[in-house]
DNA sequence: CGCCCAGTTGAAATCCGTCAAAGATGGTGG
DNA sequence: CCACCATCTTTGACGGATTTCAACTGGGCG
């Protein structure tokens, strides 16, 4: 869903992996819709602490951190080569907008109630069956496919440690739930999968 | 900050200590201002776990998460007997409304990174630490307030059980960190709370 | 070809959840 | 006014899931 949005992207960026969109404290003046490519947004304190936030791809739309205190707060950083479409706010797209800040709140709300009280194994297998299915929206397999992050940012997002996403994949690899070398994943019995991701 | 948003409002409504303001399913029609009580939200998945989400008092803005899907998704119950001006959607508050969203926003994404990433005692501290500046800045007194919510709500806004949460308080209260009594809370080395808060 | 970052795996420590029981509080009705 | 009950809170013991620390492996890129 490239959406009504890129409509009125002025223009384009392109941004190098690993390079940022935006950093926290950067004035606010632009939101991204995502044309190509993947980020992450993170969240830091002054004291070094961080988190990976949320994970953005072709059609998402980054920038909305920065619209109450004319700073972004986030840090968006490519996770490889992409292409944003800038546009520059305010536009006349309230409404839509309305609707997209409400469900990014209520994503949140959602991604909270899997920090707050799930384990680590239901928190991986809810997250990879979400990135299935938006991938499948987006017309890619939804069975295969290629993780764009680290584990520790997976670690990051989940709420655990690198080593704990290591060890969950590994396990989920000898029950034949799924296979995984390196960051290519496939999906072998999703019906296990979701069964781990919701327990009756 | 009773704010802009109550010139809007067009009714008022009563809710009763432990009564539904909003439930999740309900038809989206109005946001909500809290004029006087206190509120908490939660989301429940199909399968019963639920987590409470937010804390709401006088000032604070209800109902942004319906306008995404036409419903709410998350419940709104009164914590003590309460009062809030009913806006019917949509005013022509675009503008405020979004730095709300925004703000919203950014607050669960520094809500993630606790819960993502702190210990258990952390999290409490952050979690009084914010009550306290929240308090303050609507006149009450930022180092002896009164909890309205059970231990039950706090530790599942913090992702923790409320027996940790009671073991918590009684910890720093033994550390002479603050004292509490039911939910009577005074802060008593609020120093040595924001290091619990904020390690080096 | 070799370095470096990412990933894997192991062992030990620990934090926190679970289960269980007892103590406090506040509201209600007799 | 008091007794009783439901709800909330505290505290203890125990076990298990995750983190931590550490060593090792393997690709990818210069």
């Amino acid at each position: 869903m490239p959406s009504a949005f890129d409509k009125l992207a002025s223009t384009r960026r392109h941004v190098r992996s690993g390079g940022p969109l935006f950093s926290a404290g950067d004035p606010f003046g632009s939101l991204y819709g995502v044309q190509g490519g993947f980020f992450k947004t993170s969240v830091v304190d002054g004291e070094g602490r961080w988190q990976v936030t949320g994970f953005y791809m072709a059609g998402d739309l980054l920038g909305l951190d920065g619209i109450g205190a004319g700073r972004y707060q986030l840090t968006a950083t490519a996770l490889e080569d992409s292409v944003v479409a800038v546009m520059p706010y305010p536009p006349d797209l309230q409404c839509e907008l309305h609707r997209m800040l409400s469900r990014e709140i209520v994503r949140e709300h959602r991604l909270m109630l899997l920090l707050g009280s799930m384990h680590a194994e239901q928190r991986l297998a809810v997250f990879l069956l979400n990135l299935s299915r938006r991938l499948q929206r987006r017309g890619y397999s939804p069975l295969e496919f290629h993780l764009r992050m680290t584990r520790a940012d997976i670690g990051s997002y989940l709420g655990m440690t690198l080593e704990t996403v290591s060890r969950l994949f590994s396990r989920l690899q000898e029950q034949g739930i799924l296979e995984i070398r390196q960051r290519r994943v496939r999906l072998i019995d999703i019906d296990r999968l979701r069964a781990i991701a919701e327990p009756a």
